[in-house]
DNA sequence: AATTTAAACGGACCTTGGTCCGGATCGTAA
DNA sequence: TTACGATCCGGACCAAGGTCCGTTTAAATT
């Protein structure tokens, strides 16, 4: 009824950098040809240079085309739609998190047991979340894609399998799940910038849910 | 720098039935004139019937202006945005549900222990998010102002109060956020919609969230 | 009833996200 | 080196959200 077929093939997200893949991580790109590629990084740094200068108001899709030197046509088979952008801007950012929870020193690393390192990992994207707010918040606003982010299917899997060496009885994927809404960008935009709370409490908040939902079950 | 100087002074939503008020809901409307009132009904229905006909999709806002007999800028002065429309559409449900919390019977209603009624309303407001998934999706795309609007704030204030009986010594403000960012329609749809989960896991698991959360602490 | 004013109206207009397709380029195989 | 098909490019084009402002009208006042 409302689909259109899709004029061009909506690229897979091929991410310009493949450090590390893991499970629910994005399939490898079908490596673009020269100039594709060439345009593609022309256009991931104007569209930087635009928000450094404008903020993420000024990333039109037409401005980040012409600044790249680029047609318009360009801009949309290479990211999709004004989301993808967006999100291909974020991506570098969460990568370096992924990085650090899967391979990085503890707390967030492995080394720490378990439960420290759920502690740790809440914090993490706290504050990280906390700057570029601005741009998390744009590239939202079709709310239920971000479920199916490989970025935030690897957090959610990291979250899962921490919870599973915690509380093995639990439904851990949906207990993930609320973990991780409490961390939801929005979520800290609204609490921080538009009701004044401190960052500390939200991370006094998230070790306090850690240590609830964490907590096993006592005997009546 | 971005701030146009708003040519409608951006109503804040009238709701056109005035059942019940409580902590956190909309300020009344500055009642509207005679024609506006009119317009207002006319283009609610309009957009009602254009959904029935059409699905979510098929309300532009050009379609239920002339829908409605009516011209365009009217649609944008009574609702604000498109975001609006949609939400003032939501609204009928959305205060049947706070009814049925703030005085119907239990266990959703005054009556029951604040455990049972903490897991009943979270039961509820599944189900209800479950129908109008279209809609309660597609009045999401400003991901921020969904909990500034006055519906969720009072269901947070519910929320709040029933965690404040329950476990006092904690942070309940946020735990509120917490606990309903796991009822989050976008999430709802995903799970249940994307991956396949039947609505039964997603109560059991709600069911099981609220026993961890509102669980006391043991002592060493 | 006539006057006045604040509010509402309508629809032309602007912006921007998104689409299409003829033509230019790249990579490859002969 | 040439030829050829797949891929990519560019920018005209379209639709829909959102804005502006001259005109109309409800309602309060005299």
């Amino acid at each position: 009824m409302s689909s259109a077929p899709q004029p061009f093939p909506m690229p897979q997200e091929p991410s310009d950098a493949p450090p590390l893949l893991e499970l629910g991580t994005a399939p490898e790109e079908p490596c673009l040809r020269a100039d594709a590629a060439r345009n593609r990084a022309r256009l991931l740094e104007a569209a930087a240079r635009l928000i450094a200068e404008h903020g993420v108001a000024g990333v039109t899709m037409e401005a980040v085309a012409s600044a790249a030197r680029v047609g318009k046509g360009t801009v949309f088979r290479r990211f999709g739609d004004r989301t993808g952008l967006l999100m291909a801007l974020l991506d570098h950012s969460g990568r370096r998190l992924q990085a650090d929870f899967l391979g990085g020193p503890p707390p967030l690393g492995p080394g720490a047991p378990p439960l420290e390192r759920l502690r740790a990992f809440g914090v993490a994207v706290l504050y990280r979340s906390a700057e570029q707010l601005e741009l998390q918040l744009a590239a939202q606003p079709e709310a239920c894609r971000r479920f199916s982010h490989p970025a935030t299917q690897a957090l959610r899997t990291h979250v899962t399998m921490l919870l599973r060496q915690i509380v093995p009885d639990a439904d851990c994927e949906l207990l993930a799940h609320t973990l991780l809404a409490s961390l939801d960008p929005a979520l800290i935009h609204h609490l921080t910038r538009q009701r004044g709370m401190p960052m500390a409490r939200l991370e006094a908040a998230w070790v306090d849910l850690v240590a609830r939902v964490t907590r096993t079950q006592r005997p009546a």
